[in-house]
DNA sequence: TAGCTTGTTGACCGTTGCTCAGCAAGCCGG
DNA sequence: CCGGCTTGCTGAGCAACGGTCAACAAGCTA
């Protein structure tokens, strides 16, 4: 986050954690405007004032770059999601899809681009998001206290997608109020896990 | 380095209707392999045995031609699944579901990776996508019987989320027999829409 | 001071999307 | 047969982008 305003002529040297970190900030600041595999290794190099070959320099090419960029806003997302340990189960369910709501509500255009961007072309960047999700389905089966079979782990997959699309829907047209739509959504979890 | 050989016939010349024809045909059959988007027009032109240019001449630019051959392979899977004319309703949406479930068995990978290319990255692209299933939700509201309100049109395009996703994991690893599958989709929907 | 490590760069290359001036294959009226 | 028109088609070439490489330079330590 720190400015990395321009001085005319001198060089900005950081260390390798620091550059790199920068990099991929600078990458999920982007990710709203552009789909990931579009960025272009110029455009980021000229934001942080580095030249193109330093970036090749940390990410050994562009895929390795945004699937870093893509893991990183994936990470953002699950510690948002994570319920605190200690949780009552019911409670632990309803309380990550209410934060997810409230994570796609809070980034909108940015949580949109970047699910669309995780799910199309790069199977190397949608890998990065469906383990995210097969991590989400993982702690709502064990908060769900629900046998572990093959068949139920691909419903509450598929539930999720159901989630997503949903949601991403409603914060462009809600078309019910929130709170009912976080009953629907828990409901539907209910009907289709239930037999 | 590039083929200076003149063979036999040194020019293939065919109408405009043709050539298009052909350029979006050899794109369809490049689907399976690549994202869409990933296409180069090298490759393609190559294969039509003509150059780059020519292809330039009936697409304005790469994603007008792309989208065009998205938009073929859209239409492929409408036409598909577009229940004849005088079918009672009940059997139009079992009838589509099943049909459903058969296209993504007979392509699997092609259909898959059309579909992730569709959702993914280019909006001119998931655009063309977005279209046919609204129009499938078209055709599922009007066969179902039901009101047609914004909220339960939300639902069924979720619901539609749900099946891509549930049919796509199935049929990589059937955890349940076909007839099942559809039956549990079928609730599902019912269960989406009676609200 | 020399010497090592390492963050950093510019010059260069192959590929790819795209443009443009013009060739060539049919088809017309004379 | 001929000139000219239309139109399918090409090759040379440009700009942008991903990626490589040898070498520079900023700090550290002996």
């Amino acid at each position: 986050m720190t400015a990395s305003s321009r001085p005319p002529h001198p060089r900005e040297r950081r260390t390798a954690q620091d550059r790199r970190a920068q990099l991929v900030q600078i990458g999920l600041e982007l990710l709203p405007t552009t789909p990931v595999q579009e960025l272009t290794i110029d455009e980021v190099a000229r934001r942080a004032g580095i030249s193109r070959s330093l970036l090749f320099h940390y990410f050994a090419n562009k895929r390795e770059y945004y699937t870093a960029v893509t893991r990183a806003a994936a990470d953002l997302m699950w510690e948002h999601l994570l319920p605190a340990p200690g949780t009552p189960p019911e409670e632990q369910v309803v309380g990550m899809l209410d934060r997810y709501v409230g994570w796609v509500e809070t980034f909108r255009e940015s949580h949109l681009a970047f699910v669309r961007g995780a799910g199309g072309g790069d199977p190397w960047v949608s890998e990065v998001y469906e383990e995210t999700r097969r991590r989400l389905v993982e702690v709502a089966l064990a908060a769900l206290e629900l046998p572990d079979d093959a068949l139920r782990r691909q419903l509450l997959l598929a539930w999720f997608a159901f989630t997503e699309d949903l949601v991403g829907q409603w914060v462009h047209e809600p078309t019910t109020p929130r709170p009912e739509l976080l009953e629907l959504l828990r409901d539907v979890l209910r009907k289709v896990t239930e037999r």
